[in-house]
DNA sequence: TCTGGGGTCCTAGGACCC
DNA sequence: TCTGGGGTCCTAGGACCC
């Protein structure tokens, strides 16, 4: 039965950023790093015809294609928009796996009394598509659906933009057999390479090549999963809940860096990013991985593992400087990482025994309704409010810098002017597609219930990303409700 | 103006233990 | 004193994915 699904966003941080910002429809659109180092994570379909690709240098892609719109990416948005993806999938089957923000595998054979017939499953995948246009507020999708994750990978692939394939069951092979080794999920350049080598080109050559000479080409655990999957031999289930295995945070320099007391400071600052995401998610590590990329691209990783988990930012910052320390850095570093794994769900409230339960749970469920809050939102005009909305600021890029020098994040402020509110006391920021005003109900501490007053603009291109601003006599521990909504009804 | 950032999995050698 | 295997953990590096 073709039960597995793949589902693919077509371009997704692109195709999000044109929702969002109407001028960009139609045009070529490249998000990813804007900087002499930068690189595209995502070029529009439009963009793709003058041969931009993802990974590609953006300085290359601005020589191919400089017309077009080049954006750093609005991760928050794009996570919102993911997130509401996931809860369509997870309407037809509890068995969704998330791959990345933009890819998910959905399983459909949990449900016995499902249709799994070509047609039934065609039928599915249209309307899943039809259900995720609607929820992105028009962004596209591929889905490939086959009898294994690889055949509807491939499938989705085949088929993309906005496309739907559903792979017949007993003609995988057909369809793999004639296609380059490339294709196949797991072969990149150097595998294809080694292939080549020995006279393997096409997944029909892989299959009849001996599971032997792959293993002696490729190393045992590779060889022996590419001579099944050559065979369209692939039972690898479908995965719902992945628990990460390390938590890395890394930064390219716009300028390479020689001076070790920069180097100091920028190796805290990534180990705390480390520490603070380590806490949020309640987990902890033992091993410390330091990365190191120096002015040539030779690049060193230096670890150590400590006795116990933690995820005290003193005990990962202190380790991850004596391992910086072990890499002559004197020519200049044009990178650096800070890595936690061996993870273990482990608080520091357990050191303290059972008293810190209720509490924790709590903080649980107070989680939980954050998450909950930012599925509520893809395409609808949304407030982003709460403990989160400092850390969803930052990755919608509120607080990026704009000449890639790394430098401490700024506090909050609560001032007059132009401010964007993105500090654990506001109520966020405002974010929506066709947004145009927002009315806001200010209360504090110290007056009780405040003045009324609407934000907005009629530009439709500066709507989506509407500021908050407010008074300097209203920072008194604000509470702040939010509604908005679209200028013209729905259609 | 060469080559991002977040991950996963695998290999290989050495230490150490039984 | 020349000789085992097997298992696990740790470290460094590399391929690959989105």
């Amino acid at each position: 039965m073709p039960s597995i699904v793949h589902l693919d966003l077509d371009a997704f941080f692109a195709a999000v950023e044109q929702r969002d910002k109407p001028s960009l429809r139609g045009k070529p659109v490249i998000v990813g790093g804007v900087g002499t180092r930068g690189v595209v994570a995502t070029a529009s379909y439009e963009a793709r015809v003058f041969g931009v690709r993802s990974a590609m240098r953006t300085a290359e892609a601005r020589a191919r294609c400089p017309h077009a719109a080049y954006l750093t990416g609005r991760f928050a948005a794009y996570r919102i928009t993911s997130r509401a993806v996931m809860a369509v999938l997870r309407e037809v089957s509890p068995l969704v796996e998330p791959v990345s923000l933009d890819e998910a595998y959905v399983d459909l054979a949990g449900d016995a009394s499902r249709d799994l017939s070509v047609a039934g499953v065609e039928e599915l995948a249209a309307a899943l598509k039809e259900r995720v246009r609607e929820v992105t507020g028009g962004v596209t999708a591929s889905v490939g659906a086959g009898t294994s994750k690889l055949v509807a990978k491939i499938a989705s692939d085949l088929r993309k933009p906005d496309g739907l394939l559903v792979v017949e069951p007993g003609t995988e092979t057909d369809l793999l057999h004639p296609m380059p080794v490339g294709r196949i999920p797991g072969v990149g350049p150097a595998t294809a390479e080694r292939l080549r080598r020995i006279g393997v080109h096409t997944v029909g050559e892989l299959a009849r090549a001996g599971e032997p000479d792959l293993v002696a080409a490729l190393g045992r655990a590779h060889g022996h999963a590419l001579a099944r999957l050559a065979m369209a031999e692939d039972d690898r289930a479908v995965v719902p809940l992945r628990e990460s295995k390390s938590i890395s945070a890394e930064d390219t320099f716009e300028h390479d860096i020689v001076d070790p007391a920069m180097l100091a400071v920028i190796i805290d600052r990534l180990g705390t990013r480390v520490s603070e995401r380590l806490t949020r998610e309640r987990l902890s590590g033992r091993t410390v991985t330091v990365k190191i990329r120096l002015f040539d691209f030779t690049t060193y990783t230096r670890s150590a593992t400590l006795a116990g988990p933690t995820d005290d930012v003193r005990v990962v910052n202190r380790l991850a400087r004596r391992l910086l320390a072990e890499v002559d850095t004197s020519a200049g570093v044009r990178l650096l990482g800070v890595g936690m794994s061996g993870l273990a769900d482990w608080v520091q409230e357990d050191l303290f025994g059972s008293a810190a339960g209720g509490e924790l749970e709590a903080d649980l469920a107070a989680r939980k309704a954050d998450d909950a809050d930012l599925v509520e939102a893809a395409g609808r005009p949304q407030v982003v409010q709460g403990p989160r909305a400092a850390e969803v600021a930052d990755e919608a890029g509120l607080a990026a810098t704009a000449d890639g020098v790394p430098r401490e994040p700024e506090p909050p402020r609560w001032s007059a002017g132009q401010d964007v509110i993105h500090t654990e006391y506001g109520p966020g920021w405002v974010w929506g597609a066709g947004l145009r005003r927002v009315t806001v109900r200010f209360e504090t501490a110290a007056t009780g219930p405040g003045p009324v007053r609407t934000f907005g603009t009629d530009d439709p291109d500066l709507a989506p990303y509407t500021p908050l601003t407010w008074d300097p006599g209203q920072r008194v521990s604000p509470k702040v409700s939010a509604t908005a909504r679209p200028a013209s009804p729905a259609p």
